[in-house]
DNA sequence: TGTAGCATGTAAGCCGTTACATGATTGA
DNA sequence: TCAATCATGTAACGGCTTACATGCTACA
């Protein structure tokens, strides 16, 4: 039952698509290559890292839709091009952040994964993986926190920053639950 | 470089695969029906919860690769098909337990990407969206803690026990962090 | 007698990955 | 001059979803 059907035009991309549109909406024109970077800093810890290709792909399909600009230029043989939001574009990640379903958020956690199956290795594989993880947890709560700290109190990453203390927060309450969980699974 | 190539054997299953192999390691022989409903009790809450669909081709991959045993029954004219790990599945994932890769948990969280995004739309959105977010996770934290409870304390079930409440207490520290959140978004 | 739940499957297609291929620029 | 980094792409394919198709059983 669609009420107006003539309005029903399928998402003009994916959520990932928009994600891509947001980080344009905020930092302005750059490469593919930028783009894969800043992804990397920000999409990567509540989203997804998009592979290079990926994100080369998404970029020609908005391209192709009318959702970002290009500006090519050459360079020896090969093309370089910098992206930025359309006005089109623009009014399309509005349209999506204003209406767009949200879905409760997916975990992929293989750690916790093997946790589960732990009756199938005994005790010492988890206690194992725990270990590592906790290593890892470290790393990327040091990585987020140097993050936080390079967006300041700019007003303009104030929600950027938001997240990222969220991150941060997450990170240690996940800490503090894997120490819990290894000292249940015994030394 | 790969020392011993005969024993590269590609995967035999992806990691939903092994999954569902643990599923029937821990309940034993049951429907593809049955499977879907368990993993949306488990798996669902840390990994994913697979369509119908998929259970049934993944089982089918895993019934060619050997991994699962079928018995097959009729009733009228379709198959009733009855699932359990064979030998060789149980091998095989405790195979995968002991050496696989383990990747970092990744989180796909549509509320954080839409508070990143704040600039765009100004913080009525992302507060509006934390406080049905909030509900939301009222309602997992309910679910998880009933199934813990199902769980008891038959020592089969221990280190489901241990990630359902990991799971629990995951969803009381974002409970506290939304609102938090929330606060500092202003009224 | 109707409907909710149990049960099994196929087809099309999207999202995203890895592997591969290539070239320009900067700085040690 | 070599390596790291910046930079752009194509091809093949895997995992998973939605939509579709179908039938049996229990029970209100």
């Amino acid at each position: 039952m669609n009420i107006m059907p003539w309005m029903a035009s399928q998402a003009p991309t994916s959520v990932t698509g928009y994600a891509l549109l947001g980080l344009l909406s905020l930092r302005g024109e750059m490469s593919g290559y930028a783009l894969k970077k800043l992804a990397d800093r920000t999409l990567r810890f509540f989203w997804v890292a998009p592979a290079m290709s990926h994100v080369y792909s998404e970029l020609g399909r908005l391209a192709r839709a009318g959702l970002v600009q290009q500006s090519v230029t050459r360079r020896g043989s090969r093309s370089l091009r910098r992206y930025s939001l359309s006005a089109k574009g623009e009014l399309a990640l509005r349209r999506w952040l204003a209406d767009g379903e949200v879905e409760f958020p997916v975990l992929k956690h293989e750690v916790a994964l093997r946790l589960f199956l732990g009756h199938v290795t005994g005790p010492e594989r988890p206690r194992h993986l725990l270990d590592r993880y906790q290593a890892q947890l470290r790393k990327r709560s040091e990585d987020l926190a140097e993050i936080r700290r390079s967006l300041g109190d700019d007003p303009r990453f104030l929600y950027a920053a938001m997240v990222a203390e969220w991150g941060i927060r997450y990170y240690q309450e996940e800490q503090a639950a894997v120490t819990h969980i290894s000292k249940r699974l015994g030394t």
